[in-house]
This record gives structure tokens, sequence and C-alpha cells, in this order.
DNA sequence: AGCACGCCGACT
DNA sequence: GTCGGCGTGCTC
């Protein structure tokens, strides 16, 4: 199988646009290949790259040598590899960079520099000198940071030099990460039961039998196509994806599903494993490094059939994928904010179209593209429109705070309908969810007398405060601040407490409703392992009657079957400057809202607003989604906003304010210079609206159009126009879902 | 990304 | 006078 050349075109982990070229050792002709990964070095270091070509000739000078193979056989097959090469050139990142992010950290072995102890010198002058040989030879091979942090402020450079020059010590490039494949051995099959002893499966509505008649066909003959499970919440669509994968099984074939980070629960893979016994793989970030490590050979070597994972598990190595699903299609956690970044759900399709597999979308409130994709013809629409078990829609009111503060709780957060609707649902002895989508317990703290707020002192947005740690936080880069007693500016000693988060809601809730057990689910009370699964086993067994929180209360665990659902203040994603709040209103409420209803009862719903007339609501109380959808992409086709026209955000950053605006402008002048092949806007520059995070000040450049092709070359023009390593740097982000 | 080289403020 | 701070540039 082995290709080979004289020459290895590598690609390796650092911002290089191209693969370098690397001559093969006589040792190694003929025994390396395509996608198999090797170890190189680069700079004064070792890393591991991998190869994706083969050349006769060098095209550049002076290269170095390959200097060992780290797996027998390629370990990342053409499809694989095809997928990374079209996220490089479509997110316009570097092939390396990509392939970075595909593979888990243990499977890259890098090289550090160490100084190791070689032997006694004759004489040694100073005693520091003394003393930092001591320590390597005591303590092993230490690196030169690790020796600048024993010895503070004590010119260790210079030590290490004079030692290595007088032979003691070695400096040299020493590997560290779990590099070699154990040997490909065949993992014996585990015993997979027949379906009679898998989990039990539930019976089928008419909906979903009808749905999975359709993509039978499909499923049976493979091939490519897109499919959008356009389904109600309720509808019982995890089913519909558990029998197609099924399906895939019994053709011996392997289905690959991604899930919203936040729904990799212990709840939903108990799930898989009760139906795929002994045959499902989980990735995600939670999982150590070894356990990953673990997982990731698995799927490899097609040891398992069923690979779960959230967004960067599009990259899983399944070999012989029957399907791809991607479940809350719209979430927007499979949008990766950093490095390349990529959509889960976007490389999931391009996936299923080079491996040639289907791909089942899934979602109750599908996103604006994927929904016009679906309505276009480009995808298949699958609807299920019924509850299972006949189960009613909740009832959905929407509450004008404005006008409703009547016999309101005292401080507002809780209108006169639902608080008595909370007092109602407690007195039933039923179960209630809260829902506000912010942390803490108010949005800043402002002095009463000057108007002093407590603002970040390394990004452009105020603290958070939260009472239980007597603190302020900072949401963006976590700075943490004791609670001042007094205003810094005026010296005054009353702040007040402006705006609310989950921890006022849940502290009210306490004076409420004095004998409802109240719990609460965030980031804040979450943090600790295990804590997010106690309050869901809390609530699960009755032991909690109000359960607050954010939307990991939408999202993750299952806490349905309540009676009462209430959305404390809808406007807090309305009102986020970008052009998808609404239709993220739009589906937080709609997924909120489907927690609601258990039984025959359908479950009240109560969604307070300062503008209640806003577009997104009225759907929202109807469940109506096609209606949303007309006005959403009326808007959206207005301004020439995605799905009709796409956008690029450039944002550059640097810690010269100066310099970065100076940068954007110039930027934003050479690229209106360009002629592009079809007609493109090009919005800015301008601050971004964080204007600076994490003490790096930020602006924006926004590129538009209905041609894609344009608009990539047009922002690879602008990634090539910024150097590399200026006091700015330039972050190019292709369909953005986050332009803060 | 890491790492090295090279030119300016606080210390022996 | 050094030390090491990080701004700048390169990696086959």
């Amino acid at each position: 199988m082995a290709a080979s050349g004289k020459y290895a075109l590598v690609a390796v982990p650092a911002p290089l646009d191209e693969p370098l070229t690397y001559a093969v050792p006589e040792a190694l002709r003929g025994r390396l290949d395509v996608g198999m990964r090797v170890l190189v070095p680069l700079g004064r270091r070792r890393v591991t790259g991998v190869v994706v070509g083969f050349e006769r000739e060098s095209p550049v000078t002076g290269v170095k040598e390959v200097a060992e193979a780290l797996d027998d056989e390629a370990l990342l097959d053409p499809a694989f590899l095809k997928l990374c090469r079209w996220a490089a050139d479509y997110y316009v990142a570097p092939l390396g960079e990509v392939l970075a992010a595909a593979l888990p950290p243990l499977l890259r072995a890098e090289s550090r520099l160490v100084v190791t102890f070689a032997h006694e010198p004759d004489g040694l002058q100073g005693t520091l000198d003394r003393e930092v040989l001591d320590a390597v030879r005591s303590r092993g091979p230490l690196t030169p940071a690790a020796l600048s942090r024993r010895f503070p402020r004590r010119g260790v450079k210079a030590v290490v030099d004079r030692l290595a020059a007088a032979g003691a010590v070695v400096l040299e490039d020493r590997l560290r990460g779990h590099v070699r494949e154990a040997r490909r051995r065949r993992q014996p099959r585990p015993e997979t039961t027949a379906g009679a002893q898998s989990g039990r499966a539930p019976v089928l509505t008419e909906e979903q039998q009808e749905v999975l008649r359709s993509i039978d066909p499909r499923l049976e003959q493979g091939g490519f196509e897109t499919m959008l499970l356009h389904g109600v919440t309720g509808s019982g669509k995890t089913e519909v994806y558990l029998r197609a994968m099924e399906q895939v099984r019994r053709r011996g074939r392997q289905s690959l599903i991604l899930v919203p980070e936040i729904a990799l629960t212990p709840q939903l893979l108990d799930r898989l494993e009760a139906r795929f016994p002994g045959d499902v793989a989980v990735l995600h970030s939670g999982l150590t490094a070894a356990e990953r490590w673990r997982h990731w050979w698995r799927i490899a070597h097609g040891a398992v059939k069923v690979v779960a994972g959230a967004r960067s598990a599009v990259f899983a190595p399944v070999r012989e994928l029957g399907l791809i699903v991607v479940d809350e299609e719209h979430d927007t956690s499979y949008k990766q904010e950093e490095g390349v970044r990529y959509h889960g759900r976007d490389l999931a399709v391009v996936r299923g179209r080079i491996v040639g597999c289907p791909v089942i979308l899934g979602s109750a409130t599908p996103s604006v593209e994927s929904y016009h994709n679906a309505r276009g013809g480009r995808y298949r629409m699958l609807e299920l429109t019924e509850r299972v078990e006949a189960r009613p829609m909740p009832r959905v009111e929407i509450v004008d705070l404005k006008t409703r503060p009547g016999q309101s709780s005292a401080d507002g957060l809780f209108s006169a309908p639902l608080l008595s609707a909370l007092r109602e649902n407690h007195e039933r002895g039923r179960q209630s969810l809260i829902f506000l989508n912010r942390r803490g317990f108010a949005s800043f703290l402002q002095c009463w007398s000057c108007g002093f707020v407590f603002r970040c002192p390394r990004c452009s947005i105020s603290l958070t405060y939260h009472l239980g740690r007597d603190s302020t936080f900072c949401h963006h880069c976590g700075f943490r601040q004791r609670k001042a007693d007094a205003c810094p500016e005026c010296g005054n000693l009353s702040l007040s407490e402006v705006g609310f988060g989950t921890e006022r809601v849940e502290h009210e809730l306490r004076r409420l409703l004095p004998k409802a057990r109240i719990g609460r689910m965030d980031r804040d009370t979450t943090s600790a392992r295990g804590a997010q699964e106690r309050i869901f086993r809390a609530w699960e067994k009755g032991d909690l009657d109000v359960l607050v929180g954010t939307q990991m209360i939408a999202k993750g665990h299952d806490v349905g079957g309540v009676t009462l659902v209430g959305v404390v203040l809808a406007d807090s994603s309305l009102n986020i400057p970008d052009f998808r709040a609404a239709e993220r209103t739009f589906q937080i409420i709609s997924q909120v809202a489907g927690r609601a209803g258990r039984a025959r009862e359908p479950g009240r719903v109560i969604v307070q607003t300062l503008v209640p007339g806003h577009y997104c609501f009225e759907p929202a109380r109807a469940h109506d989604y096609p209606t949303f959808f007309a006005t959403e992409t009326g808007f959206r086709r207005e301004v020439g906003y995605p799905p009709f026209q796409h956008l690029v955000h450039l944002r550059l950053d640097g810690t010269h304010e100066d310099k970065v605006a100076r940068g954007a402008r110039d930027l934003a002048r050479a690229l209106r210079r360009e002629k592009p092949k079809a007609p493109l806007e090009i919005l800015g520059p301008a601050p971004a609206p964080i204007a600076r995070l994490r003490s790096r000040y930020r602006w924006q450049i926004l590129l538009k159009g209905r041609s894609r092709p344009a608009l990539l070359a047009l922002a690879r023009r602008a990634a090539a126009l910024v150097p590399r390593g200026r006091v700015f740097r330039i972050h190019v982000d292709v369909d953005p879902h986050n332009m803060l």
C-alpha cells in the first residue's frame, strides 16, 4: 500500500499556508504513505506532521529529513484528509492547523528543549552555577523555563550557556506525548447482542414510522443526501435517530451522532449504550487525554458501531460511515470560536458528501439556513408535528412586564401571573422550571452618587456581581475582584445592584416561596465535577420544587415533565447586537417551553418580556415555526444577511489601540481596491462591539456577498495582506455566528 | 504555535 | 554596566 517518493509533503501544526517538504531517508523509503503521521524537525523542535503527498524533486533547497514514521500504515484515510483540506480551504486556515484541531492531543508528539546533566566539570565558577547544575542533576532534565522559575531573576540562561560550554549539561529536544501507535491489534469484537436484548425500544408513532419508511431506501443504499428532521419538542426525534442508526449497524456500517456539548450527559450516553451495548465510543472535552485517545483508536480500528460527540467529533476517524446525525443542528455550540472557526454541522454535511453517506439534521427549531435549504429542495424535509403519546403542546403565554406591575413581586422580577402560577404549582406539589439566560446576582454595580460602574480592567465590559462569592467577575475573561465597600471614585458607600441573573432569581424565589425547595443549575453551580449530575438527580427524585437555570436546563439533562415553565426575561437574548438575536430567542423559548407538559397535562409556559410585540413572540406562543421563518427571512432578505447573502467577519486585534485601528483602516482601503469577480460589500472598519477583550483592542470589517468563491477569495487576500506576527493579528471567520 | 534573535527600562 | 522584557520573523 505504501506509496513513496524521495520527498514527502508534510502538514505541520503551524500556521503555514503550505505543507513543508522533507527528504525521506533511505530507511523509510517505500514505507511512508499519505495519511501517516511522521515526526519531523521544525525549527529547533520536532513535531508530529501528517504526510499529505510526495514529490520527486524538492522545490526548495536545504530540506531536512523525516525523523521517524509514527504509524505502520495510514492512520488517516483519504476521505478524512479530503475533509481537512476542504475545511482548510473554506475556513481560510492552514491545513496543519485543521489537522491539529482534528487529532486528539495525544496523537501529537512534540519535543521541547530540556537541559540534561552530562558530566561533572573540572571546575565551576560561582555558586549559582553549582546550584543550577545540582538542580539539573538531582531533578532530572528540566526546561529552561522551569529553571528560571526555580531561580527567579538570576540569569539562568547565561548559567546554562556556561554549563553547556563546559560540557556539564546538554541542551536537547526531548519528545513528549504518546506517539507510537500500539501495534494494530485487532481488538476482539465486543459481543453484540441482537435487537431483542438491546435496550427496550419504545413503540413508534405513526409519524415516526412514516419518516423512517421514507428514509429507509436511503439508509439501505447509502449515498449522500441531507435530510432536515423538523420535529416539535417531544416528538421523538431521538428515537428516529436510534432506529436509523440500528439499520445502519445491520448493514455493518458505523454511525456518527453529533450533539451539542451541553447535551453530552450520562443520560444520553446510557441511552446509546442501552441500544448499542459495547458498541459506543464518545469523544468530548470532558475526557482525560488518555480516555480520548483510547476512544479514538477504538473508532479508527472499527471496534465500535456508534460514535457520539460534540462539535470536534465531526473529525472522528470513522472508516465505514453509513450515517451522520446532527442533533439540535441549530445549536450555537457547533461553531468553533477559536483557531479554525469551523461549523460542526456544516462540516458534517460536507463529510457526508465526501464519503457518500446520508446526513440527518434534526431540530425542533431549525436554523434559518437549514430550513431555507430544505425549503429550496437542497435538503429533504422530514416532519414530526405531534408529540409522542398524543401529549398536547404546552400553553404559552407572553406577559408584558411594562403593563403588569400590578401585584407583581416587589423587585419586579416576577409578574403577577408568573408569581401566582408558581405558587399554585407549588401548592399542587408540582415542579417548576425558571429560565434566565444570564448568570450572577447583578449585571453590574453602580455608585448611587457619581454613577461609577465597576468594569473589567482588561475588557470593555462591566463586571457581574456574584453574591455567593462576594465578588464581581468578568464573564468574558474570568477576572475576579472582591466586592468593594465603597465607590473608588467618590468614596460613596452605597452601590446599587443593577440588572439581575439566575443567582438573584434564586434568591428572590427563596423569599417568595419560603417553603419550596429551590435549586439552581448554571455554570456557577455545576463547575465541580459531578455537580450537574447531582442537581439533576435531586430534581429527578423530586427533592426540588423549583429549578432555576440558564440554557443548561433547556438543553442539557432532560429536566422535562414539568407543569410550569417561566422565562424571567426573554429580552436578554433579544437585545444582543447580532442579526441572529431574534432567531436565538425564538429557539430558546421554544426549547425551554418544550420542557413543559407531562402525560395528558399540557403544561403552562409564561414568558416575560418588555417588548411583547416583537415578531418572535407570537410564533413562539403558537408553536409556529414556519411563520417565524417567513418573518425572519423577510428581514434577512431585505438587508442581505444569510441565507440570502454570505458573510465573512475579519477581526484585527492587538495591544495598541491606535495601531489596530490604523491596520483596520489600511486593510479596508486595500480590500476596496481589489477587483472581486462578483459584487461584494465591504462594511467597516469599525471597533468591535466588545472593543477590548483580555487587554487586546479589536476592530472589525465585514464582507458580504452572494458569491461564496468571490467572498472567500477576498478573505484570503485579507489574510495575506496582514503579515503574521505584527503588532496586530487578523482572525478570519467565515459564516460568523458571533461578531461581538 | 514555539522558539530565537535583537533592541530598551529596572536592578546587581 | 547587565538582565530579561517582549516585539519581530522564521520554520522544509
